[in-house]
DNA sequence: TTTTATTTTTAGATTTGACTAAATTTTATT
DNA sequence: AATAAAATTTAGTCAAATCTAAAAATAAAA
């Protein structure tokens, strides 16, 4: 079946609030789209006729299987351009979301096979976050936020769950990307601050909120 | 200004139609579309109002300076595309229309500027077509038809005016393609076919038809 | 130069995705 | 439990891009 750049848009959306809270309202899905709750009723009525949807009128909605199967594809889609537009062109890795928005409705899945085989078949992107396989798999990396981390342990970034601008240009400020080393000092008591080193990078300390954010995995 | 898909797609099939024609007129850019003819008064209509257009009822229309720019941005995305999706991706050089059309909307300027750069600033696409440089500046290659070419004098094919499949159907079955070295060995009266020379292939027969349309350069 | 044929435009309808305003249902609060 | 508040849906509009059918303008033929 075929969808509409909207339509996969939708579906994308509902996957990704329907991972934090299981079943999506009207209300969360407008604010996410950045449009008004009568749209949303609009299209939940499209999406539930073609199964996309189990939608019980003023009761919520969740994706069946069949949509969160579209759901992966363009998520798939997605993270394998932001992959090509940093390691291939050279974007910066918080400069890619919008252009990767496009990208990921183009519509042939041959395109996509010969990309990701191009790219030398990554599980994750340049925000840390796994590419779902051609069957909607997700590659799992053992990963917990810095804040849990025991004291004086390398660990290596592997993720970033908030992705807004403001997030990013802090995490450029403290030198912290995917990839980098890093390790826990000592934890203040006072705001759940914690002290890190970053490698090649003086000591400095961090806000619990920017910690809750970085996700890192041992070696 | 931002344009639609839709209008992107009109303008780039009135620059297409222009280059032969100087003038458009509204049933060659309906079949051009496969649209219908009132579908493209109500286009022109709008892309007279938004000054890309020179038009006049019933008279026949062109672009205007700005329409071409326009037009040739989008041209120089979609060769930049074809080019990308052959070179690096490894399509066959038949299959990339239909996905290059997609491609050539995504609107980031950057982005385009970037895979020029990552592709090497290629100057012509699979198909042997010129890709506009980002002024809008064509290259251009002093090319003729292999009908014209004088015999026993070797030549290389540099572009295939006609990219129906069933024309490039023919062109892999002779083995000629972009780059290969082709020599005219003799002209038959009776139909106007050509006996040519392939280089690494046996001698062939080829129809008036088909020689029309490949075009080749001297080294 | 009429008449006929072709081309082009207008008028009116349809679909998609959005909106506002009003009505309805559910949830929360006295 | 009754009422207020919040969430959701319905009803009715709108703009973009298409279509069909009919009207108008231009070109071709008798």
């Amino acid at each position: 079946m075929n969808f509409t750049v909207s339509e996969e848009n939708y579906i994308k959306s509902i996957y990704h609030l329907q991972q934090d809270t299981g079943i999506v309202n009207t209300n969360a899905l407008a604010a996410e789209m950045q449009t008004k709750a009568a749209s949303v009723t609009d299209m939940l009525k499209k999406l539930s006729a073609k199964k996309i949807l189990q939608y019980e009128k003023y009761k919520g909605f969740k994706l069946t299987d069949n949509g969160k199967k579209v759901a992966l594809t363009v998520v798939r889609k997605h993270r394998l351009w932001e992959y090509f537009l940093v390691e291939k062109l050279g974007f910066e890795w918080d400069k890619v979301h919008d252009i990767a928005e496009e990208l990921e409705h183009i519509s042939s899945s041959e395109l996509i096979e010969k990309l990701q085989r191009f790219l030398g078949n990554p599980s994750f992107d340049p925000h840390g976050d796994p590419i779902p396989d051609s069957n909607g798999k997700i590659p799992k990396l053992h990963q917990q936020s810095v804040t849990v981390l025991p004291l004086n342990k390398t660990a290596i970034v592997s993720s970033v769950s908030n992705q807004s601008p403001q997030m990013l240009e802090m995490l450029k400020h403290y030198s912290i990307a995917i990839g980098s080393s890093i390790k826990l000092l000592k934890r203040f008591e006072f705001d759940g601050s914690l002290q890190i080193k970053v490698l090649k990078q003086p000591a400095c300390i961090i806000s619990e909120q920017i910690a809750k954010n970085i996700f890192v995995h041992y070696d």
